[in-house]
DNA sequence: CTGAAAGCGCTAACAC
DNA sequence: GTGTTAGCGCTTTCAG
């Protein structure tokens, strides 16, 4: 490694090695990029090259081979954030996918901001990407006509789009057996039966709208009319689920769906408040899985979703180029605490 | 958008922008990228030249006008999990100041693989980035090495290194706390005052060594001596954690210093195993925060590491593009629990 | 106010 | 086996 070249600006060049190994750029070139066994260049000349390479600290220039090149091999992702299991998850998993696909992943976080998600698909276009896995995004139709403009193939994770394939969690089913569960354990804990309690998402939104949808339905086979006021969909932050789970009454004995790790984070804090003792009379699941939650004092259990299984379908979308599909459900699975 | 365009490969240039506008690429190129006011270009040219830009769906390519650039504006960042709130928060709150501050972030996960961290620096160099910053890297010092002879600015945030920057928590002073945090709520709940036990990350870590250092004096301060058997430091896994407690005996009542979230899931998971009673006689403690996890049964605080600090000083670091110094120690909060 | 032209670093024909 | 050459799409003098 040269040191002294560091903050000399330019970087080493194919023409700078080409010169020092005494061939052309375009020897190097290929030697560098792997594409020599078809050019035959003697395996000579190719371990002097990669030996200079090597020694000057070479790093091609990705701009200009992408340019030159027909392919990008780039796949992006939006997600709405990071910090958070699910998420977290989802960019961990799809980067390793994709790389274990000889692809380049580059996913960008865009905290359900629509103008941000705007932007960062904008970008991710200039950038050539092949195609954009959008996740959770606010207006995935949107996204989908700016890809389609510019030739970028478009998948929806976890929230449905119209114009795009889409791959999504079994929401209904989930939901239903998240219900019944909590069901089981207000009676068998608490001996309660009423009718329970649903909080967090916005009805405008699918995944909410499908979970509610398991959520009354199992009300309904059990001969129960959930009241208006246990229906709370306030949008998914912490602090809105928060702030919305002050309208129950305190001490008022309770079976919870939460809807998003997101929400729960707020429901527990407000529970938190509601003192020590008190809290023996709740009983919440949650959609959505986090581990530590999962152990939490009244938590009956969580939905996992299936986060693996979603994105190979996503994967798969993309290599089968097809068109707009219904939706793929992929189930999720309940995990019960003890 | 032109949608019949979507499929047939080329994409819009200012060249065929231009045809439309009959005017010139330059003009096209500098109206479109903003720098159009210092060349004196007409409003009306320029309205017109964006409005077809806009019907025509034009996305610039980045890897073009990157190569043509002095400046890529690109920040990269290394982090080693997204699924862990700590690096999630890292990875989100990167992205928001890059962007705030004009500069275009991209940031991959490594899954702490040495191999894939040395892939991801030359990925991000050959990208142009201007500068890496690397978090919770396994040897910051080579991926410093690689910057540096591509030119490439660095910085080690989390864990320190030798030859560039490094911004880190003050893990000594933050493991302080916790202990005194750890041995007040033992004896306040269970009467315990004995030595405590420490658990998760590997001595060969800095972060480690200096949190075992701040558990050891504040035992020392206390004249107590801690056996060997009460520092477990078998890496940061779950995993390897939780395979690490088995070590300790059934029953035993004892205060334990958990090193991460990332061991707590497998502390976790070992008192689950242990059984519901038994877990009255434990206390532990954390270093990192977690929102969930802070409400375990049994938990008497966390150490909230501060990273928006953190990440600001970083930013300040690569704008005034000094050489290595001493590493910028950032304070923690600890957050008791009641 | 605007256009022509050179060239960023690399790749892929095509020549030899 | 290896070199020459012509761009990829954009930015930026420089000359009008």
């Amino acid at each position: 490694m040269r040191d002294d070249r560091a903050d000399a600006g330019k970087r080493t060049t194919i023409y700078d090695i080409a010169k020092l190994a005494e061939t052309s750029a375009s020897a190097v070139s290929s030697i560098l990029n792997g594409s020599w066994r078809k050019r035959r260049i003697s395996k000579r000349l190719a371990d002097k090259v990669i030996e200079i390479a090597d020694r000057e600290g070479y790093a091609a220039n990705a701009q200009a081979s992408l340019l030159r090149r027909a392919r990008s091999n780039i796949v992006g992702m939006i997600v709405p954030k990071y910090d958070n299991r699910y998420f977290g998850a989802i960019a961990e998993q799809f980067e390793a996918i994709a790389r274990a696909r000889g692809l380049f992943p580059v996913v960008t976080c865009t905290q359900r901001e629509p103008a941000l998600e705007v932007e960062a698909a904008k970008e991710l276009i200039s950038f050539q990407a092949e195609c954009l896995i959008a996740t959770g995004a606010t207006d995935p139709d949107h996204l989908t006509s700016l890809c389609r403009a510019a030739g970028v193939r478009s998948i929806n994770l976890d929230l449905p789009g119209h114009d795009a394939p889409s791959v999504i969690s079994d929401n209904y089913s989930g939901a239903r057996d998240l219900t019944r569960l909590l069901f089981d354990r207000c009676e068998r804990d608490l001996g309660f039966s009423g009718p329970l309690h649903f909080v967090g998402g916005r009805l405008s939104d699918h995944n909410t709208a499908q979970r509610l949808r398991g959520f009354l339905d199992i009300h309904r086979e059990r001969g129960l009319v959930v009241p208006d006021r246990h229906v709370l969909v306030p949008g998914y932050s912490a602090d809105k689920a928060e702030e919305a789970m002050k309208s129950v009454l305190a001490n008022e004995t309770m079976g919870l769906f939460v809807n998003s790790t997101i929400s729960l984070e707020g429901v527990v804090r407000w529970f938190q408040n509601r003192g020590e003792g008190r809290s023996l009379g709740l009983r919440y699941g949650c959609f959505d899985y986090d581990p530590f939650a999962a152990l939490l004092p009244g938590n009956v259990g969580m939905v996992q979703q299936d986060i693996a299984s979603m994105l190979h379908a996503a994967f798969d979308l993309i290599e089968a180029g097809d068109r707009p599909t219904e939706p793929i459900l992929v189930p999720c699975l309940l995990r019960a605490s003890l």
